[in-house]
DNA sequence: ACAACCATGTAAGTAGTTACATGATTTA
DNA sequence: TAAATCATGTAACTACTTACATGGTTGT
């Protein structure tokens, strides 16, 4: 349940509303932990009830801001989770899937959406790296920094990986069957 | 909805039953689209409902092997499925959402849970790099062997980016907060 | 015939997705 | 003042998870 906490920590580093949080997963949160801004709405909900968090002014109805900021009790339960183990994830790449399916159905036109694939990932990385060069403060300040450096740079590994597989898939899938 | 497909495609390598089908996914196909055996009965029954598969035998009630084997309709399916353009779901790391949280909150325990991770990730390199070593012929046969090595090696790949990540972790995780 | 296990299945709950609705605020 | 947009929310649905149940089969 990671959802709840990658929003405690969000508005620990800064306290705003549910549309602002939205707006901070599509830039940076998300890259990691993607969320619509109904789950955003809903979870925030839920933070509150549970007392982890507090809309701070209007209190009233629909389209009015609600601020939230983090509650003692919040920070120590992000605290806790943070260090609870935790095993990863089981796999689920579909385009794996698609690949092990293609060796046995194939050939099929999967390298044309392999083709298109490669253009995400690539623009991804640049978005990754142009991140980095804006803010090369992150390699060798803090503590906190370097973490969040480490985190940005997975990203930036990932995305090379995928690159690189990409191109050996259709080199592959580029050869006649035989 | 890669469940279905993934199903297809191992009953067409090898027609089977339910319980089987669970067996292989623990040992290959699950490496990269997990399934538990409820899901596996559930979307069975699916595809046989929808006429992609046919249950061979008893038809009796429960307790006995159903093995299932895989239509014409059903290959037709997979076949337009592969192809069909898929955006890469939006990324969900656990991890990164710990990373960012320690990094608030911290120092805490991670690197504990880190460590143990670290383990895991390279055991299942040396599961992967086992069954490389095992069928060397995947390396050098047919097209269908090079794309079922290609998905061997992005597990390979992932693991071994993964021991490297957990590694950079722990070094900055086990300096003193300044 | 009894216990242990195997194969199939049911039920309830959760996280995430997609489509839509409503009250405020800004802009033409 | 009407239209566009912003902020918040509701509703229905799907995939996945966890826990449990039942009918056969096998071994002693």
């Amino acid at each position: 349940m990671s959802l709840p906490h990658a929003l405690l920590t969000a508005l620990i580093e800064q306290p705003c509303s549910g549309s602002e949080l939205a707006g901070r997963f599509d830039r940076s949160i998300g890259y990691f932990w993607h969320a619509t801004h109904q789950q955003i709405y809903r979870e925030l909900a839920r933070l509150e009830e549970a007392g982890w968090v507090e809309s701070l002014p209007p209190e009233s109805g629909r389209g009015r801001k609600r601020v939230y900021q983090v509650l003692p009790a919040g920070r120590n339960e992000l605290k806790h989770w943070v260090a609870e183990p935790q095993d990863p994830k089981p796999q689920r790449d579909e385009l794996m899937v698609r690949l092990r399916a293609e060796a046995v159905v194939g050939p099929t036109g999967l390298h044309k959406d392999i083709q298109r694939r490669l253009e995400l990932h690539k623009q991804k990385l640049a978005l990754y790296q142009n991140i980095e060069a804006r803010d090369q403060a992150l390699k060798t300040g803090s503590r906190k920094a370097r973490l969040q450096h480490l985190v940005l740079s997975a990203g930036i590994l990932q995305e090379t990986l995928w690159i690189d597989f990409s191109l050996k898939a259709l080199k592959i899938l580029s050869e006649k069957p035989s």
